[in-house]
DNA sequence: TTTATATATAAGATTATTATGATATATGAC
DNA sequence: GTCATATATCATAATAATCTTATATATAAA
């Protein structure tokens, strides 16, 4: 495995590793939401869950499903729903993950 | 899940996330290995490498497995390695550890 | 006595993450 | 016209995580 893919394996752990991101992703599982209703079911301001979505988004952790078009030329009310991710963390996956890469490169 | 089960799983993911964490977890993996020796082979300062491994030990995720004494009545020489510990992250898996959490408890 | 080995912790600095408040756009309902 | 709905972003503030430097202890080897 690459560093690059290294880098990306703790950015995805980093963005999974906070309650309202993960609050998010099980709130979407049942039926999918847009980001103002997250941020109200999730008792939170509408910037911080519009930042917490995007941040996931970016990971590719969830992804829109559907756009609704309230008004016509107007900007859509967007729906998200979790991607089909899965990791497994075990000593195993990590050394697997890690090996060959101890006095590595730049830790970020 | 308790709230206290949502939050400690969650300490745990932040443990997790962490590029020094995860290379002394791969380390340690196939040999056990005391602090020091940690430092050195991720060219990091001990005090940090310390620091490191204290909150892996702290979340359970390393423990200690021998104690060598290299002098009478002096501080031991600690080896560790990696507990048995297993995380799935798949979107069922979040939903169901933190479905009925929703509008929930302090979002720390 | 200086260097290398090994433990542990505390204080302070730096950096990253998280949260708030403000701004801007746009419509329907009242 | 104002309120509720909905989008998006920026600047700042607050908090948390990370890293460095210094301290203290102790021995063996050079």
């Amino acid at each position: 495995m690459s560093e690059d893919q290294r880098q990306a394996f703790v950015k995805t752990l980093k963005t999974l590793a906070n309650p309202i991101r993960l609050k998010m992703i099980a709130s979407v599982y049942d039926e999918p939401k847009h980001v103002y209703a997250l941020s109200k079911e999730l008792g939170i301001a509408y910037p911080l869950a519009h930042l917490h979505l995007k941040n996931l988004k970016k990971r590719g952790l969830v992804e829109e499903v559907r756009e609704v078009e309230r008004v016509k030329g107007m900007p859509t009310v967007k729906y998200y729903a979790p991607s089909d991710f899965e990791l497994i963390l075990t000593p195993k996956s990590i050394r697997d993950i890690f090996q060959n890469n101890l006095g590595g490169e730049k830790n970020g």
